[in-house]
DNA sequence: AAGATTTGCGAGAACGTTCTCGCAATTCTC
DNA sequence: GAGAATTGCGAGAACGTTCTCGCAAATCTT
């Protein structure tokens, strides 16, 4: 018996009347071993509750069967429930563990969840890095030969594999999208972590899929001949307060949007608050459209129209490639960029088809329904 | 070096040129050592880039530093993930790690996530309990001294600490809260793992939340003086087909409830839907209450009255538990008991203000506003 | 100043596996 | 039926730590 009164192996040969050797052959089923010999060592270790250690098989194995997952709780967006699942999942069916480590967006948490990982030794590190900036902790020399898959997050000057969603063409899509639908005027509520507050300047740094949706929406505007005039932008400090405020700022612009991009599931929700404390109904008096589906978005009537990103997806395709790297240390590396969905519902009003639902245009349609 | 190519404590050891012992004693602070050989000896591993190898480390103190959560992926009622946020921080706080894996709710795949998680040595366990029925895999005997606590599911015949949160009292208090607004015909969409369809039968053996939750709410009518007649109860498979069919056969009674309880947030959304779609306005027209809160709920117009779970508390008090009873193997075990709170918004209309609601008021008040 | 104590460090074992190597017993070959 | 090949198994090392033990050198006693 060990220590802690679990049987080890020992027992297990004892119990069979073998040496430790051969039970490690009966159970683990390798080299020359007799057919009946495997039966009396099962049933030994079966008699005596033996479990196999897997510290001490990754010891001597140098692998663990485990990998670290280093992500950002968000709760709103869904994105850490959905991924962290989709990860659990796939790992295992890979046969793989999984350490959960949250940074909470802080880079000096991940440098930590990452440095405790590599001690753990895990096998391969799936990491949503917190900012765009630094990143020594990502590099060869840090990693040592560890492979790591990024998710959600492109970090463009580093030699790692990476899975992200085309946030750009998904935001593109979406003013597209309204544009279609008769929208000329345009508020952009984008969060931003590390701002104060909210601004109309546009931060010099932004995480990568922020950044794309920024770029995307800009473009999204440009290919539907949106005037920069038609355009508001709002640049907003994750949190509701800010949010709230920023939103209020908005509605409250002379000429007021008709349609409302937010940058993710938090800012729709302020816009929500705000506009339902107003009065104002969503797809009617105000439409609205975001980024990141989710069943609530899908249950509300009306339904919000969003941009929808295949997170399941992202975590899934993450651990394949981790693994493919574990298996073999020379797999190329590879940037996944997964393709994002617009899915259209109620929250953006058809102006076409209801003309008075439009504050721009000139004619007075308002209360003849 | 290393197999894998990392510099071990043999390789600090040679480069501060001390013996392995003495490197030992410098980098983990024990022993009798030379103040100057401690710095010589840092510098050392500081120089060659050695991390420890807390595999290695594992297996010698018999502990891994690491506990397992083995819980069922759960989104709308976002307990999953705050749960899961919340033992990962408690942890990190407590010097654990976590390592994670989801049931589905399925028992076969929780028998063999925790055999896995106890050959992986984890110090101890965080399970919900996909079942309330067979629990063999948690007896004293398969888990050979490992210390669990159990969340969000008791388990009455297992002697376990575990962390609930007290679902009778919240059902009773908000059967009252509605009572108290002057709702008179009651209806109750319960979701039941393991069921089809939906149905008015009250099903044998439900997890324990569930039946708390059911008899709350019945004890709450009882309370308040509500007939069995003026009840309408539906127990319901948890998808949205079958929870839509079960509101819409609710809405459909001769005599349709006024307010429905929603025993989790996908029997609330179900509401939301077909309540939309027959463009009812929720706490005008039709009344609805439900446990868990969200940032959803509080952000819609209006907002949704919810009965909040102090779900954070529940994943730190279990992680706390848990490492007293790594610590010292005589920790009690405890059955904690967390408060529940009613959040009122304004998703239940109060009849005693505004009469003209109640369909079941004898004076027609209707459409006077 | 000589014995007693303290200090600093190295040798070696142990944790529970897996796997190489070698050896005896069995089976095959012609 | 004797040598060759095969089969089955045990001894022992290795993975990277920590920690006990013992020993020499340094420091303390009176």
């Amino acid at each position: 018996m060990s220590k802690s009164g679990q049987p080890t192996i020992n027992d297990v040969a004892a119990e069979a009347g073998v040496s430790r050797a051969t039970a490690s052959r009966a159970l683990s089923n390798y080299g020359r071993i007799a057919e009946e010999t495997v039966e009396r060592v099962r049933a030994a270790a079966e008699r005596i509750g033996y479990r196999p250690n897997q510290v001490a098989q990754a010891m001597r194995a140098g692998r663990t069967k485990t990998i670290g997952l280093v992500i950002i709780a968000d709760f709103t967006n869904a994105f850490f429930d959905r991924v962290t699942k989709a990860v659990v999942d796939t790992a295992k069916r890979e046969g793989y563990q999984v350490l959960i480590s949250n940074t909470d967006e802080d880079i000096e948490v991940e440098r930590q969840a990452i440095e405790n990982l590599l001690e753990k030794k895990v096998d391969g590190l799936i990491v949503t890095p917190a900012t765009v900036a630094t990143h020594d902790h990502l590099s060869e020399r840090a990693l040592r030969g560890t492979p790591v898959v990024l998710i959600d997050r492109r970090l463009d000057s580093v030699r790692l594999s990476s899975v992200t969603t085309d946030d750009f063409s998904g935001a593109e899509q979406a003013v597209r999208h309204a544009a279609s639908l008769g929208h000329s005027r345009f508020g952009f509520l984008i969060a931003v972590p590390g701002i104060k507050g909210f601004t109309e300047d546009r931060p010099a740094l932004m995480i990568s899929p922020i950044e794309d949706r920024v770029n995307g929406f800009a473009h999204g505007a440009i290919e539907s001949g949106v005037k920069p005039k038609q355009q508001t932008w709002l640049f907003c400090e994750d949190n509701p307060l800010s949010s709230q405020a920023a939103v209020a700022a908005l509605l409250d612009r002379p000429k007021a949007p008709t349609v409302i991009f937010t940058s993710n599931n938090d800012m729709l929700l302020a816009v929500l608050k705000v506009a339902g404390n107003r009065r104002l109904r969503i797809g009617t008096d105000i439409s609205v459209m975001t980024v990141d589906d989710s069943e609530w978005a899908a249950a509300m009537v009306p339904g919000i129209t969003v941009v929808a990103r295949p997170v399941e997806d992202v975590g899934r395709i993450a651990v394949e490639n981790l693994v493919a790297q574990i298996s073999d240390p020379s797999t190329k590396r590879e940037k996944f960029v997964l393709p994002t969905e617009l899915l259209a519902r109620e929250s953006v009003a058809n102006l076409k088809l209801r003309p008075e639902l439009d504050p721009s245009s000139q004619t007075k349609y308002r209360d003849q329904e």
